[in-house]
RNA sequence: GCGCCCGUAGCUCAAUGGAUAGAGCAAUCGGUUUCUACCCGGUCGGUUGGGGGUUCGAGUCCCUCCGGGCGCACCA
C-alpha cells in the first residue's frame, strides 16, 4: 500500500486532502536531503498546480529555493529529488523541467480518492485550521442612520459579509459588526428635515432631501400626531429619534434581506453612556500620548506615521468624533478580539494612518490587532450610461432598489468577485442578465445540472452511495482536470481568508464550474438506455456529488444560493 | 503641493516573485442535441502606461516619469 493511501485511511476526518500528503513526501526526500549533508540548510516545501497541465498534477519549486544552501545546482538537485519520488507508488510520472521544477503526476487511484472524501466531509469540505484560535471583529459599512443604504454601501454587504465567512471557514472566531453614527450634528439635521417635511414646510438646504424624508414624515405624524403640539425644541428631539429608529429598522431589514447578517449593531451613543470614551482617553494618558496645546487636548499620532496629531477634546470642551473612533477600538480589543479589521471606502483612506496610530498610542501592536482595507469606489452604469449617485439631490441608486432590480444572488456574486482596491465599474444590465455572460449564472447553473443528473440517478435507482467506489477508473484527462480543482478548495479559502481576499472563492467557482461543464461534455456519467450500469458510472456519480458539494461550499461563503434547478 | 489606491486584450476584470500573462463579453468558425445548449471546442486579439533597477526568474518588489480616482478640519 502507497504511504499516500495508508495516510488517507488513518486521519479519517482529514481535511486537506492529496496535496499535504504529496507535500510530506517531498518534504521526506528534502530533510532526507538534508541529513546525508547534500543541503545545509532546512526548507519548507511549497507546493502549487501548475497552469499548464502538462507540468502534471502538482510541481514544487524547492529545488530552486533549497540550491542556495547547497553547492548542487538547482537542476541536479532537482534530478535526485525526482528520483527519491519515482520510488512512491501514488506518483505515475515524476519529472524535472525548466530551471528546476519537479512535475508530479498522481495515479487514478490516488487522485480520485478526493471524491468520496468530499462527499463524506459534506458541508464540512473546505473548512480548516489556518486560522484557528484567532478571533477578529469585522466592521463594515457603518453608515449613518439617516437614510436608506446605497450602493456605496453595497459593495461592502457583499465583501464583508463574505469576507466574515471566509475567515470562519479557515477556522478564526468572528464576529460582524455595524457601528451606528448615532451622534453628532447629522442626526440633528435629520430630525430636522422630518420635522419640517411633516409641516409640508422645504427642507433645510443642508438638510436630508430624498423623498424617503416625506415617507418617514408622514409615517410618524400618522403614527404619532401629538409631536406637533410639542415645543419646537423637544419636537425636534421627538422627530429625530422616532426617525431614527424606523430608519435604522429598515437598513437592518434591508439587510437581512441582503443575506448580510450582523452580529452586533454597536451605537456610537453607547461608546458615550457606558464610560468607553472616558475610559479610552485615561488609557491613552497613561500610555503617555496626550497631551495640551491652545486649549485642546491631543493624540500624538504623528509618533506612529500619521501626518499630524489629531484633536480628542475641542477648545470648546467637546469631544471629536475621532475620540469616539479611539474609544471603539479600544472597546473592540476591551471585548477580546486579537484583531479589529475596518472595512472603509476609499474616500476615507486619510483615515488609515490615524487609526493605526491610536493602536500604537495605546500601546498595541498596529500590524497586529488592527487592519483597514480600502475599498474603491463603485461607479454604476445601466445600458453603459452611468447612473449619477447624489444622497443630497436624492438621486441615489439604494441597496433595496438593486437587489429588485437583479437580485440578490447577482448583486452578491458580481460585487463580491472583484478585489476591492480596484475601481469597478458595474453595469446593472448586465448583472441582471440570466444569461452565460453573468458568471454567477455560469456558476449555479453548474450546480443545478449536477443536481439533475443526481435526480435522475435516483429516479432510475442507481444508489451509488452504496455502491463499489473504484477511484481507479477516473483516468479521463477532464476527469483528473475536474478532482484537481475539487482538490484545490481548502487552499482557496486559506488563502482567501490570510490575504483578506474573498473574491478569490468566486474566480476559484467560476474555474470549477468550467472543469465539470468539460468534465459533463466528454464523460457521460448515466448508462444511455443500451448500457449497462458499471463501475465508471458509479465512479462519475461520485464525481458530480463531490462537485456539487464543492459548489455549495463556495457560493454558501459568498452568501449566494445553489439551486437544484434552474 | 503632500499622501493613498489604480493603470493588464476593443469592453469588464483575473493572475502567493515562478514555466508559453489568463477568463468572460464582443467578433468569427465549428461540435453535442439520449444525463439541463444558461454547455463544449477552435480562431482573432498583449511592448502588462513609458523608462531604469533588484535576481536564477518581475504584471507582481524598488526608483522615476505619464495618466486616472480619492483624500489632505479643533466636520461628522
Amino acid at each position: 500500500m502507497s504511504t499516500l493511501c495508508h495516510a488517507l485511511l488513518v486521519s479519517r476526518y482529514a481535511r486537506a486532502v492529496a496535496i499535504n500528503d504529496v507535500r510530506e513526501s517531498v518534504q521526506r526526500v528534502v530533510d532526507e536531503l538534508l541529513a546525508q549533508g547534500i543541503l545545509t540548510a532546512g526548507v519548507e516545501v511549497t507546493l502549487e498546480r501548475p497552469k499548464s497541465r502538462e507540468h502534471g498534477d502538482y510541481a514544487t519549486n524547492v529545488a530552486l529555493v533549497a540550491a542556495k544552501s547547497s553547492t548542487i545546482a538547482p537542476r541536479d538537485l532537482a534530478l535526485k529529488i525526482a528520483e527519491a519520488l519515482r520510488a512512491d507508488p501514488a506518483f505515475t510520472e515524476v519529472s524535472v523541467a525548466g530551471p528546476g521544477f519537479v512535475n508530479i503526476r498522481l495515479s487514478a487511484q490516488t487522485q480520485g480518492e478526493i471524491a468520496q472524501q468530499v462527499v463524506n466531509q459534506g458541508s464540512a469540505y473546505g473548512r480548516n485550521d489556518s486560522l484557528m484560535g484567532k478571533s477578529f471583529n469585522v466592521e463594515f459599512i457603518s453608515a449613518n442612520p439617516t437614510g436608506p443604504l446605497h450602493l456605496g454601501h453595497t459593495r461592502w454587504a457583499a465583501v464583508g459579509d463574505a469576507l466574515a465567512r471566509v475567515l470562519a471557514a479557515a477556522g478564526a472566531d468572528v464576529t460582524t459588526e455595524f457601528y451606528i453614527n448615532d451622534r453628532g450634528v447629522q442626526m440633528d439635521k435629520f430630525g430636522e428635515s422630518v420635522m419640517a417635511a411633516s409641516w409640508g414646510k422645504a427642507v433645510p438646504e443642508d438638510g436630508y432631501h430624498g423623498g424617503y424624508i416625506l415617507d418617514l414624515a408622514a409615517r410618524i405624524i400618522r403614527e404619532h400626531p401629538e409631536f406637533h403640539q410639542l415645543p419646537e425644541s423637544e419636537q425636534m428631539v421627538a422627530f429625530r429619534e422616532e426617525s431614527y429608529a424606523l430608519q435604522l429598522q429598515q437598513q437592518k431589514d434591508v439587510l437581512e434581506l441582503f443575506r448580510t447578517h450582523f452580529d452586533v449593531w454597536y451605537s456610537e451613543r453607547k461608546l458615550y453612556d457606558s464610560g468607553a470614551v472616558e475610559r479610552a482617553q485615561t488609557r491613552l494618558v497613561e500610555q503617555g500620548h496626550v497631551y495640551e496645546f491652545e486649549g485642546a487636548l491631543w493624540l500624538r499620532t504623528s509618533t506612529f506615521g500619521d501626518d499630524k496629531d489629531r484633536v480628542l477634546i475641542k477648545e470648546n470642551g467637546e469631544r471629536t468624533y475621532f475620540a469616539a473612533d479611539t474609544a471603539y477600538y479600544l472597546d473592540k480589543r476591551t471585548r477580546g478580539f486579537d484583531t479589529a479589521i475596518y472595512l472603509l471606502g476609499a474616500d476615507h483612506h486619510g483615515y488609515v494612518n490615524r487609526l493605526r496610530a491610536v493602536a500604537a498610542c495605546a500601546g498595541d501592536d498596529m500590524d497586529e490587532n488592527i487592519e483597514i482595507l480600502i475599498g474603491q469606489l463603485v461607479k454604476i452604469t445601466r445600458g453603459g450610461v452611468e447612473v449619477k449617485l447624489s444622497k443630497r439631490s436624492g438621486q441615489i441608486v439604494t441597496l433595496e432598489e438593486l437587489v429588485e432590480e437583479v437580485g440578490v444572488d447577482a448583486a452578491r456574486y458580481t460585487l463580491a468577485r472583484y478585489p476591492v482596491d480596484t475601481p469597478l465599474v458595474v453595469d446593472l444590465e448586465e448583472i441582471a442578465r440570466k444569461a452565460n455572460d453573468n458568471p454567477v449564472f455560469y456558476v449555479q447553473y453548474a450546480h443545478a445540472r449536477i443536481a439533475s443528473v443526481l435526480r435522475n440517478a435516483h429516479d432510475v435507482g442507481v444508489d451509488w452511495r452504496n455502491s463499489e467506489f473504484s477511484p481507479e477508473l477516473l483516468d479521463s484527462e477532464q476527469e483528473n482536470e475536474l478532482l484537481g480543482v475539487v482538490e484545490k478548495f481548502p487552499a482557496v479559502i486559506t488563502a482567501a481568508a490570510e490575504l483578506r481576499e474573498p473574491h478569490r472563492v468566486a474566480r476559484y467557482l467560476e474555474e470549477l464550474a468550467t472543469a465539470y461543464h468539460r468534465f459533463y461534455d466528454a464523460c457521460r456519467v448515466l448508462p444511455r438506455s443500451d448500457e449497462e450500469l458499471s463501475g465508471v458510472h458509479i465512479a462519475r456519480l461520485w464525481v458530480c456529488a463531490a462537485t456539487a458539494q464543492t459548489l455549495a461550499n463556495g457560493l454558501d461563503l459568498l452568501g449566494v444560493s445553489a439551486p437544484a434547478k434552474m
